[in-house]
DNA sequence: TATTGTTATACTCTATAACTATA
DNA sequence: TATAGTTATAGAGTATAACAATA
């Protein structure tokens, strides 16, 4: 068959967010974590108390593995789980100081990834690459799916 | 800490691919591939009799996951596998008459789905777009990986 | 009955190491 | 010795289903 012609757009996603990933993942691996446990930590930060459930639905992964990667947190000493004393069913998940501590540190290094990316793009494509993805993922997202995560 | 600022490139990225390439696979499934099978089908299509090796180091993986993926291809009677007279550590990967059909079937949907994406950004975001995951790919590329495809 | 989270289990993709057979 | 590929095994991340505790 010999398929010739334009690249396909999703091969240069692919491959593009692969090679960035992979450094990225780099780097959390330098910090004991990776990306399923960063994107929970990330949760974490912008909601006040949030349940498991209301981050296993932000971090777009199923509440089995939600459990499986904060065991792994808690196991690491970054996290703490209290039951809400107001309905027992629901585990408070809260950073510890060691916690708060390893998320200051990866997110000046994830701070430092993103300056590196937006620099060696110029701020004129940084602003039309956020613009294309936008639109990409409005054209193709589902609704009731929310995912920042899977398995890529 | 409450995070706040500009959305982080990365995170665009991620989520966007993940939106886009579930559908992708959504489609591949529907013909009975997933997305390594069908690059390893894609490496088929564009070199001349490869060995097992060569496909594995176009598609990114390692040699024993690319046998694990033959070998469903050759039990979903896609591909056939002879080893090569002239020198017979060599197992030569070919397309069968019912791998060609899919081929054809599987790329076909694959050529709608890029127009889809070009359509929604029109030429010149595509354009900008693909300009820009270009240059992330420089940028982050390591020299020595070949990778289209890994686990993401 | 409904909801939150856990456990048990299994599947997929991936890799490394040890191996076979060929060269 | 070196190379092509396979097998055996394991690990990571994910999910579903069944469950316990609580409401």
């Amino acid at each position: 068959m010999k398929t010739r012609g334009a690249r396909p757009i999703g091969m240069s996603l692919w491959e593009t967010t692969h090679v960035v990933y992979r450094e990225f993942e780099r780097m959390l691996a330098a910090h004991g974590l990776n990306r399923a446990t960063w994107f929970i930590l990330l949760a974490l930060d912008e909601a006040v108390h949030p349940t498991q459930r209301e981050v296993a639905r932000a971090v777009g992964i199923s509440d089995a593995t939600l459990t499986h990667h904060v065991r792994n947190l808690e196991d690491a000493g970054l996290v703490h789980r209290t039951r809400d004393p107001d309905d027992r069913r629901v585990q408070c998940i809260e950073l510890t100081d060691e916690g708060r501590a390893a998320f200051a540190r990866i997110h000046d290094d994830a701070m430092a990834f993103d300056r590196r990316m937006r620099a060696v793009l110029g701020p004129e494509t940084t602003a039309a690459l956020l613009g294309a993805l936008d639109t990409l993922t409005t054209e193709f997202a589902r609704p009731g799916d929310s995912t920042p995560i899977p398995r890529a």
